[in-house]
DNA sequence: ACGTTAATCAACACAGTGTTTATTAAATAG
DNA sequence: CTATTTAATAAACACTGTGTTGATTAACGT
């Protein structure tokens, strides 16, 4: 078996790192953090960190990657086959897999809360619309009439627009529900600017 | 005489660093670059740095604060004073002061992609939005009935959106004119969503 | 219980920081 | 044009953090 995943050892250690991140990136963001500040907060030995990871970068992409795993599992598990009209339904319910998505922003929002905000990762803001985008392109382009508006620029226009919400809530402290977010998202990714744009 | 802003020495050298900042981040990013490799470049001495500036960070600060403060003058002088409506207008042409805007983004376009992009820096995302949001709230507000959506999430939204569509400019290579991006920034912020969100 | 291997500790050269000193060269005021 | 001011330079300093290595200890899985 991959021992690599397996032995308590190792586990042990990422687990603590990883521990180490989040909190050290809430108290003085990303680039102010050292290796070994990281260490000495894990309790692990400078050197053990240079057997997993190259460097802090190298770490902060690792969890990164794990938390965009779990969004395209999500996604792809929770994604709407058919096509119907939402417009009905979005005015009382979000849609599940948004929901579901909300869900897990809230699981991690310390760690997401720090990566999303203005001492965090700029790539990371990108990747996730990335993973907005590759999923609006679907659920836009077959919908799409004749807008005045490129639709890349649509695309780009409600993916960043969606992080703006999720920023938001994590910054202005959670006050909402998931799913009242998965609502306001919901609403304004089927309703929103599609009207405008000659969405039929 | 204030010596500081009038001193062709301490002009040069500040010409130079910015210059500097500018090109090393287009190359690796603003965080992989170093005091030394700034003054490198820009043929100045280290010490000469430090007498001007605390660390990079403080380079990077004064540099955006540079870039903001002229956008705050864009906004404050071209901001439309009278209540119009411009949905007939925006059909066709971007709103005066938007274009404004988006002539200065592309003037300093090699600066803004890079600290708009993957390794740019968040906070000045922030602060852009900030920006966007403080003019948003007098356009959105006295235009606002019943909406079903919380005002802070609406202008969240829009501004995170705009955002998105200069980001999507500069990214893929500035193929459209300043008035073309205008121009659906324009018609993005007053046709857009704002239907939806129950304005009238 | 055994062989394997992860974690530890100490030491290393190295790169970059931030500060200080004496010295040189350029700018401005008169 | 000259005198005076002051910005820029060059060289040195201690310091922090990096990334790697080799020998030793302790925990793991089978």
């Amino acid at each position: 078996m991959d021992r690599d995943t397996t032995d308590r050892r190792i586990l042990r250690t990422k687990r603590m790192l990883r521990q180490a991140l989040t909190e050290l990136m809430e108290e003085k963001g990303f680039e102010a953090l050292t290796v070994s500040s990281l260490t000495e907060r894990a309790d692990i030995n400078r050197g053990t960190f240079y057997i997993h990871y190259q460097d802090k970068y190298d770490l902060l992409d690792k969890c990164e990657d794990e938390i965009l795993k779990e969004f395209e599992r999500i996604v792809r598990e929770g994604f709407p086959t058919q096509q119907n009209d939402y417009r009905k339904l979005v005015q009382t319910d979000p849609l599940p897999h948004i929901l579901k998505l909300v869900e897990y922003l809230s699981d991690n929002s310390a760690f997401l809360k720090t990566i999303l905000g203005p001492k965090g990762d700029p790539s990371f803001q990108e990747k996730l619309k990335d993973l907005m985008k590759k999923n609006l392109t679907v659920l836009i382009e077959q919908r799409l009439s004749d807008s005045p508006i490129p639709t890349d620029y649509l695309i780009a226009y409600v993916s960043s627009a969606n992080l703006g919400v999720i920023q938001h809530w994590l910054k202005s402290g959670m006050n909402e529900s998931p799913r009242e977010i998965a609502l306001i998202l919901s609403r304004l990714t089927i309703l929103g600017p599609g009207i405008e744009a000659g969405l039929n």
